[in-house]
DNA sequence: TCTCTCAGTGGGAACGTTCTCAGTCGACAG
DNA sequence: CTGTCGACTGAGAACGTTCCCACTGAGAGA
């Protein structure tokens, strides 16, 4: 009961090792439970430990053993819903490794990025997990893979890397997704979307995730024979405000399209809204389909179909690839591309005819 | 250039002495910017640190200096867009603050938050957020508190703690909401809550948020000389998959009831389902509040009414709070009841004629 | 010239662990 | 009786910092 203390306040290694009557080595053989110690010294320990309350200064051991069982994790916002199911996903991969999570929000800044990533390695992180800001400039990344530091990217690659890569085949997917508005019969598609438009030098590097659903959205109208109309590709700033403006400008506009394609979440949302704003029947005067599902898009009316990416199992193979690399699997950076899935609802519909 | 190193293959503060021609000591003061300096000697250690490219090793500070700059988040859930809203406000305010944020998910579950708040202090952090799990069982957080960790609760108290507790005036803001609901002419009116039961035990100590809110709801009906009626109770597990099933067999009892208040954003999104189950108009048949916004609630139609808690404010305060209790602030814990808003919007309406 | 001060400096201890290594002791084989 | 082995132990170094303290030398004041 009596919390005896070293001089700080704290219980230590020596506290236990005094009031069993061993050397600090027996002590920490025990505690640590590796080496030899022999089963008196054991029990006495052991004893002592619970009797004083004692607990290992994670820290300490980390500066011993060079490692901390700390994972950083590098998302652009936590309250963005995509963002929080795959946290939580490596969240939970992270525990059943015995690995704790240093959470860090980019806000798509590359700066903030950068510091990020600095505060992390400061910190001793074994490794961590990130969803990069720009598949352009990564110089920072290439520099922690230099110093021996793990990582995973999620979500986005950046092939130069060659690092493991844990995201869907978002080209693939997009395609799948407009296929299932051509099916329907549509011919005038319209995309909203955040990626830029790629200059000459970017188009070298940049495998971005936009870029790619972009990719597909036109492979799928090329497929179909269909030609594209440029006016028809909206691209904005990264939030459901500027995709509700680009898609009421698009709708509003003198050949509108009779369907929708979203590049993710938070696109949907501006797309849904803007088609509220406008007055326009889903789907009966325009059909919508998104990439990325979310809570909201099955309680709207109508309620939305999407292609689903499997979010909580991409954080949570990213851990565990991460984790096999800290222990020491140094095979081969790989991609590893879940499947999307198509959850059919009912946002689609024939094309309206349209008074030409 | 010549990124030259210690043994360890890391570039400690030793190398960048030795390049710099100084002591250790000299080194230290200049890269942590404090005591004596020569501006030759700075210029020259500065010089080295960037050559070698040199990174502090935080963990071996923190255990000269005790302060580690990283902070626990104890939260429920970081897929709940409540408790997602809250760990942004408090990443941002960490952030300004120079801290770092240390993850933890409890799923409500105590023995997960016991553990983990062992695992944080383990790990040395200097002070920790949580919306602890039990208003009953906290002796895990006396304990901590005892050794003198500071911590802040959120969303929830636990008056015997004595300590700093961010959050709304639950009681109130369900009073607040119910009595819109009494405005508009309702008499019947239920309440779907994940609150249990209190037991004659637990009520002495728990002032749960949840059982607050029922007292808000008890609190309105009373003012308005309406007897409460047990049937329109509800009380289930925390997922909106309860609620539903809750809201369905009360909406589908002999006496339902004309309006229902959802004690938060979960089980909100449980009745608002369950109407749409049933075929409900709402609020033509049924009106329906909340307490606790999401970003779907404008989106569903109707769009639902809610009391809005400023839950990034919430997060954003009680790390303000955290780290003025870490620099040294020893005041006496204090209740910070921060302002809940009304949010009207369309699912509120005049209770509907029911055939006796 | 002799103090006194003070900016600047470096040596060594400290933080709380783990790791390396040499040593002791008893058992057991030859 | 000697030698070898293996279980067990503890002293001391190490990890990369910061902190304490004593020392130096130059400049100021008497």
């Amino acid at each position: 009961m009596s919390t005896a203390r070293g001089r700080n306040g704290r219980v230590t290694i020596n506290d236990v090792a005094d009031r069993a009557g061993v050397s600090r080595s027996t002590t920490s053989r025990v505690l640590g439970g590796y080496g030899q110690a022999s089963d008196e010294a054991r029990e006495r320990v052991l004893k002592a430990a619970t009797e004083l309350g004692y607990h290992v200064n994670t820290l300490a051991r980390a500066m011993i053993t060079g490692k901390s069982f700390t994972l950083g994790i590098v998302l652009a916002d936590i309250e963005n819903d995509y963002f929080a199911r795959l946290a939580r996903g490596a969240a939970d991969a992270a525990k059943a490794a015995g690995f704790e999570i240093l959470l860090a929000n980019t806000d798509e800044d590359l700066q903030t990025e950068r510091k990020a990533i600095q505060v992390l390695l400061d910190k001793q992180v074994d490794g961590f997990v990130i969803a990069p800001a720009s598949s352009n400039y990564s110089d920072h990344l290439a520099a922690a893979k230099k110093r021996g530091i793990p990582m995973v990217l999620v979500d986005r690659k950046i092939p130069a890397l060659k690092t493991d890569t844990v995201a869907i085949d978002n080209r693939l997917a997009a395609r799948d997704a407009v296929q299932r508005l051509i099916d329907a019969g549509h011919t005038r598609i319209g995309m909203v979307t955040s990626a830029h438009e790629e200059s000459p030098e970017s188009a070298k590097t940049a495998v971005n995730t936009g870029h790619d659903r972009v990719a597909g959205y036109q492979d799928a109208l090329a497929d179909a024979g269909i030609k594209a109309d440029p006016t028809l590709l909206r691209r904005g700033s990264y939030s459901s405000e500027a995709a509700r403006a680009q898609t009421r400008a698009m709708l509003s506009s003198s050949r509108p399209p009779t369907a929708i394609f979203a590049s993710d979440n938070v696109m949907l949302l501006g797309v849904f809204r803007a088609c509220q704003d406008l007055g326009l029947q889903i789907p009966g005067q325009v059909s919508i389909v998104g990439l990325d599902d979310s809570d909201w898009t099955e309680i709207v009316t109508p309620r939305l179909s999407v292609i689903q990416q499997p979010v909580y199992e991409i954080g949570r193979l990213a851990v565990e690839r991460l984790v096999a690399r800290i222990n020491g699997d140094s095979s081969r950076g790989k991609d590893h591309l879940l499947q999307h899935a198509w959850i059919g609802r009912d946002s689609i519909a024939k094309p309206a005819r349209r008074p030409k």
